[in-house]
RNA sequence: GGGCGUUUAGCUCAGCUGGUUCAGAGCAUCUGCCUUACAAGCAGAGGGUCGGCGGUUCGAAUCCGUCAACGCCCACCA
C-alpha cells in the first residue's frame, strides 16, 4: 500500500463523520446501562461558529466520546436556542434593509419572516457543529422554540403563576429603547465612561423666606436673582422630570434648605425639598435632584416620600409630551441642547469632567439603557435561591474550577426578582389574557383562558375573541432554563421513561459568563421542577483570546473563522490546539501556530501507521529486545492511561492530552519502535508485530475522544474490521485497569538514561551513531536484563562487566551504578579530568547539605522517619559517588 | 466601594494537605544530522535566586502577614 508521508484530514474527515451518522453511532435510547448525559449549550439558532464555541463543544465532544468508550450509555443533546432580542434584531435590521419597518407589520407577518430567517439560518451552526467531529445525536435536535419545548415554557408560567411565584406589575426595569423592550438586570452591562457632572441652578421658590443659619460649614449661593442651590447631575436631560430636589438632614453645607421649595431650571415647576440619608454630603454639592420616573434610587425615593413621578421619555428614547420641552428629540440631542439652554439662561454654574458607569444592552451593545418604570412580570427569586444554594455549597455539584461558588453564593445571596417579560414578538408569548372589563387570568390555552375567564368575571357568555393576550414574549432564558428537562420532555410528562433514565445530567461545560444567566437558573428549575439537580458537574471555559490576551471579537478582526482553521490544519489539528492552550480555568491565549502541533501530532501518528505498513512478517524468532520492549510498552500504556483517568476525573483534560501525547510520541515512536524496528529489508517476527499493532490499537483507542477523525481512519486501517464496527464502541477500560510492571518501567527509564548518556558521549566526541563501541559496567549492573536494549539503541558491539573501568575510557553515572565507554586514543584526559570535578564539585556541595541537616538536632527531633531514612540514603549515595569518582581521577592523573 | 483570582524557564502552564539527588512539562531556543516512518522529522544541549519584603518552622515555590502589578465578578453614589 502507497501512503503520503503526510496525513491529510480533508480526505478522511467527512468521509468518517458521514458513517458515524448514518450509522447512528451517536444515537442513545435509554438501556440497562449506566447513562451519561450531556445537553449541549444551545447556540443561538442564527449564529455562526466561533471560537469559543469550537473550545466548548471539543471538550464535551471529548467528554461524551471517552464515557461511550468506558461503557456508558452515552448521549449528547444538540439543539438550538431562539435567542429572542438577538434574532429580533437579526430580523428587523434585514427587514430594515428591504424597506420594510417592523411597525408597519402584524405580528403574524413578522413572525412569518422570523421564522423563514429562521429556517434559512437555524442549521448552519449545527453543520459547523458536525465538521468539528462533534458526536451528538442529531435525532434529537431541539429547539427552544419547538413544540415540546414552548408547551413546556408555557406549562411553567402558567404553574409558577398559580403557586404564587409570578406577579405583574410596574417597576423600575432596564429599557432598551432600540428593541424597545425590558430586560432582566442580567442583561446590563456597565461601561465605564468619560462624560460631564453639570452643575446646575435652582432658584429657592420662596426667596422672602430665606434664613442662613449661619452653621459652620454653611454654604449659601446667592446672585442678582436671589438665594439658590445647586445640583450636580450627569443627567441634565431628565430635568423635565425633577419632582423633589433631596439634602442630606446631616449636611451642615446645606441646612438652609431645610423646608423650602426650589425651581427646576428651565422649566420652573416648584419642587419640593426632602431630606434623606441617602444622599452622599462629599458627592458634589449635597443636593440631588429626584426624578423617580428615570433613576433606580430616586424611585426608591420617591416610593419613601411619595413623590410624583413624571415618565419625560417615549419608548424609543425621544422625549414625550409630559417633559413639556424638546418633545420629540432624542434624548443625547436633548443632552446636549439643554446644557446650550441652560448655560444661556444662567442656570448651568459649572460643568466638570465625570467617569461614569453607563448600562449598555448585552444584546444591543450600542445601546444605552435606560431605567424606566413599566408594567412588566417577574418572577420572585428567593424561593429558588434557597433550593439552588446548598447543593452547590456543599459540593453535591460540583464546580470546576470551584472558585466559581463564591460567584454562585454571591449572587443568590443577593437575588432579586427576575424580570421575564420582554416587549418583542420573536419568543414564547406571555399565556395571560386580559378580560374586557379588566383583570386578567393565566392559563395554558385560549380554552382554558375561556373557562377562567367566565368563573372570573361571572360572565358566562365570554367566549375567545373578547380575551385579549398578552402582547409580551418571555425572557429568552426562561425557555432554556428548562433545557435539561425540557429535553426529556419532563415537564409535560415528569414520569416519562427518558427524563427517569437520563435526568440528572452528567456534565455541564459552558462560560462562566452565564453562571446567572443559565446555569443558576438550571439549578433552580431542576430543584422545583425534579426535585434535583440537573448535571452534577458544571465545567466552566475559560474565555478565548487573542495572543495578545484580548477578547476575540468581530470589531477586533482577531477572531480566526473556525472552519478556516479546520481546513487548514484538519478537525483533529484544531481540538488538539485548543485542547492543549486550554487549562481547566484559565483563559486561553489562543495563537493559531498551536494547532500546527495538532497537525504535527497527527503527521507523526499517521507516519508511525506507515511504518508498520511497510514491514514483511516472517516465521523468525523475536528478539530479545522486542520481547522486552512489548513487555515494557504494555506497561507504560496501562500506566498513563490509568493516569489519564485520574486526570479526566478531575477535568484536567489538557494534562491527559499532554499525558496521552508523550506516551505516543516519547514512549511509543522514540523508544517502542525504535526498538523493534527490524534493519533495513529485514522482516520482523510475527509475534512483534502483532504485538506492535495490538499496542498502536490501544493507543489509538486513547487518542480517539481528542482526535476521532485519524484514529478512527488508522483503526479501521490497521486490520480488517466487521462491517459497522467504529473505534468509536471499543472499550479503554482494560486498557485502563491492566497493570503495570513497577520494576521494568523503572528499570527502563535506567536503560534509556543509559543510551542517553551513550549518545550524548558520541555527540560530544564527534562520534557517528553507527560507529560501534564497547563499554564497560563497572561492578553490579542492576540493568543487565536490558542490555540487548541498550545494545541496539545505543549501537554498542557489548557490554562487559570488569571490576574496574580500563584505560582510555570515559566514565557515566546512572543511578549509583557506573559505566563507562571504551574510546581508546579519543580519550582527552584534561576534559575528563574537568568534568570529573565539577561533578565532584557538585557532590562535594550536595553532600555538605545533607550532612548539615543530619547534623541538626532539630531536624533529626523533628522530621518523620521516613524523611531522615531518605536523607540517610542521600547521604549514602552520595559518599559511594564521590568515592567512586575519586578513584576514577586518580586513575586518569597517573 | 466590596469580593474573588493570578504572579514559577522566552511563551503557556503543572507543582495536592510544607520534606525523595540542588523546581517539572509542552512549545520556543541553541548544536549536529536529508540515519529508507516522519525535516510538519531525528539526536543532543542550554535556560528559573518560584513578583517584593517580613514572619512561622528543624525545613517554605508550598502556610501566615504585608506591599506591588495584572485580571474577573458584584454594587443605587447622582
Amino acid at each position: 500500500m502507497e501512503l503520503a508521508s503526510k496525513y491529510n484530514p480533508a480526505d478522511v474527515e467527512g468521509k468518517w463523520y458521514k458513517y458515524w451518522e448514518d450509522g447512528k453511532f451517536f444515537h442513545s435510547e435509554p438501556d440497562e446501562r449506566e447513562p451519561y448525559t450531556i445537553v449541549i449549550p444551545p447556540p443561538n439558532v442564527t449564529g455562526v461558529l466561533h471560537m469559543g464555541h469550537m473550545l466548548n463543544n471539543t471538550i464535551q465532544d471529548i467528554l461524551v466520546r471517552r464515557a461511550r468508550m468506558m461503557g456508558k450509555n452515552a448521549l449528547w443533546v444538540p439543539g438550538t436556542d431562539h435567542a429572542s432580542i438577538a434574532t429580533e434584531a437579526k430580523v428587523v435590521a434585514k427587514l430594515a434593509a428591504q424597506g420594510i419597518k417592523k411597525t408597519d407589520l402584524t405580528r403574524d407577518e413578522f413572525l412569518k419572516h422570523a421564522w423563514e430567517w429562521k429556517e434559512e439560518h437555524g442549521g448552519i451552526i449545527l453543520k459547523q457543529l458536525r465538521r468539528l467531529g462533534c458526536s451528538c445525536d442529531w435525532d434529537r435536535t431541539a429547539f427552544t422554540m419547538d413544540e415540546l419545548r414552548s408547551e413546556s415554557v408555557i406549562k411553567v408560567f402558567v404553574d409558577l403563576y398559580n403557586k404564587g411565584l409570578i406577579y405583574r406589575g410596574v417597576r423600575m426595569v432596564n429599557w432598551d429603547p432600540k428593541a424597545q423592550t425590558a430586560l432582566s438586570d442580567e442583561e446590563v452591562v456597565y461601561k465605564e465612561e468619560h462624560s460631564k457632572l453639570y452643575y446646575l441652578k435652582y432658584y429657592i421658590a420662596d426667596q422672602e423666606t430665606v434664613k442662613p443659619t449661619g452653621a459652620e460649614g454653611e454654604i449659601v449661593h446667592k446672585d442678582a436673582k436671589g438665594y439658590y442651590a445647586v445640583v450636580a447631575t450627569t443627567r441634565p436631560e431628565t430635568i423635565m422630570g425633577d419632582t423633589a430636589m433631596c439634602i442630606n438632614p446631616q449636611d451642615p453645607k446645606n441646612g438652609w434648605l431645610k423646608g423650602h421649595k426650589v425651581i427646576v431650571p428651565l422649566v420652573g415647576r416648584v419642587i419640593p425639598v426632602i431630606e434623606d440619608e441617602y444622599v452622599d454630603i462629599e458627592f458634589g454639592t449635597g443636593c440631588l435632584k429626584v426624578t423617580p420616573a428615570h433613576d433606580v434610587n430616586d424611585y426608591m425615593l420617591g416610593e419613601k416620600y411619595n413623590l410624583e413621578t413624571i415618565d419625560i421619555f417615549n419608548d424609543n428614547g425621544t422625549l414625550s409630551d409630559k417633559a413639556g420641552l424638546y418633545i420629540g428629540m432624542d434624548r443625547f440631542a436633548v443632552k446636549k441642547q439643554i446644557a446650550v439652554d441652560l448655560d444661556a439662561a444662567g442656570l448651568l454654574e459649572k460643568m466638570e469632567d465625570y467617569t461614569n458607569k453607563v448600562g449598555y444592552s448585552e444584546r444591543n451593545p450600542d445601546t444605552v439603557i435606560e431605567p424606566k418604570l413599566s408594567m412588566q412580570w417577574f418572577l420572585k427569586m428567593q424561593h429558588f435561591a434557597d433550593m439552588a444554594l446548598p447543593p452547590v455549597m456543599n459540593d453535591e455539584l460540583k464546580f470546576y474550577p470551584a472558585k466559581y461558588k463564591n460567584t454562585y453564593r454571591n449572587w443568590l445571596e443577593n437575588i432579586k426578582d427576575w424580570c421575564i417579560s420582554r416587549q418583542l414578538w420573536w419568543g414564547h408569548r406571555i399565556p395571560a389574557y386580559f378580560l374586557p372589563k379588566g383583570g386578567f387570568v393565566v392559563a395554558e390555552n385560549i380554552e382554558k383562558a375561556v373557562q377562567l375567564a367566565r368563573e372570573k368575571s361571572g360572565d358566562s357568555s365570554l367566549a375567545a375573541a373578547d380575551l385579549r393576550q398578552d402582547e409580551d414574549v418571555l425572557d429568552t432564558w426562561f425557555s432554556s432554563w428548562l433545557w435539561p428537562i425540557s429535553l426529556f420532555d419532563g415537564i409535560n410528562n415528569p414520569g416519562n421513561r427518558e427524563i427517569s433514565y437520563y435526568y440528572p445530567t452528567n456534565d455541564l461545560v459552558t462560560g462562566p459568563d452565564i453562571i446567572f444567566f443559565w446555569v443558576a437558573r438550571m439549578i433552580m428549575s431542576g430543584y422545583e421542577y425534579r426535585g434535583d439537580m440537573p448535571f452534577r458537574n458544571v465545567y466552566f471555559t475559560g474565555i478565548v483570546r487573542d495572543k495578545l490576551g484580548r477578547k476575540m471579537s468581530k470589531s477586533l478582526g482577531n477572531s480566526p473563522d473556525p472552519i478556516g482553521l479546520i481546513e487548514k490544519y484538519g478537525a483533529d489539528g484544531v481540538r488538539m490546539g485548543l485542547m492543549l492552550s486550554a487549562p481547566a480555568g484559565n483563559d486561553i491565549p489562543f495563537d493559531e501556530a498551536i494547532c500546527e502541533q495538532g497537525r504535527n501530532f497527527n503527521n507523526k501518528i499517521w507516519n508511525a501507521f506507515r511504518l508498520t505498513q511497510g514491514w514483511t512478517v516472517a516465521d523468525i524468532d523475536q528478539p530479545e529486545s522486542s520481547r522486552l520492549a512489548v513487555e515494557w510498552f504494555r506497561s507504560q500504556l496501562h500506566k498513563t492511561a490509568a493516569d489519564m483517568d485520574d486526570l479526566m476525573s478531575k477535568y484536567r483534560i489538557s494534562e491527559a492530552l499532554m499525558a496521552v501525547y508523550k506516551l505516543f510520541w516519547d514512549e511509543f515512536a522514540s523508544w517502542y519502535l525504535e526498538i523493534i524496528k527490524p534493519a533495513y529489508q529485514q522482516p520482523i517476527d510475527r509475534m512483534t508485530y502483532n504485538a506492535t499493532l495490538e499496542l498502536f490499537e490501544q493507543l489509538l483507542l486513547l487518542l480517539h475522544p481528542f482526535m476521532p477523525f485519524i484514529t478512527e481512519e488508522l483503526w479501521q486501517a490497521v486490520r480488517e474490521r466487521k462491517a459497522g464496527d467504529s473505534i468509536m464502541n471499543q472499550t479503554i477500560l482494560d486498557i485502563i485497569g491492566g497493570r503495570a510492571d513497577e520494576k521494568l518501567l523503572s528499570d527502563f527509564e535506567a536503560a534509556k538514561q543509559m543510551v542517553t548518556e551513550i549518545r550524548s558521549i558520541r555527540k560530544s566526541k564527534n562520534i557517528g551513531p553507527r560507529e560501534p563501541l564497547t563499554v564497560e559496567s563497572v561492578g553490579d549492573n542492576p540493568i543487565r536484563n536490558l542490555d540487548s536494549i541498550v545494545l541496539k539503541m545505543a549501537g554498542l558491539e557489548e557490554i562487559v562487566t570488569v571490576g574496574a573501568k580500563s584505560e582510555g575510557v570515559t566514565a557515566f553515572m546512572v543511578g549509583t551504578s557506573e559505566y563507562a565507554v571504551r574510546l581508546g586514543n579519543l580519550i582527552d584526559v584534561e576534559a575528563e579530568i574537568r568534568k570529573m570535578q565539577a561533578e565532584l564539585d557538585h557532590l562535594e556541595g550536595f553532600l555538605k547539605g545533607v550532612n548539615a541537616k543530619l547534623a541538626n538536632e532539630n531536624f533529626v527531633a523533628h522530621a518523620p522517619q521516613a524523611v531522615i531514612a531518605n536523607e540517610r540514603k542521600k547521604q549514602a549515595d552520595a559518599t559511594q559517588k564521590i568515592a567512586t569518582i575519586r578513584e576514577s581521577m586518580a586513575a586518569l592523573k597517573k
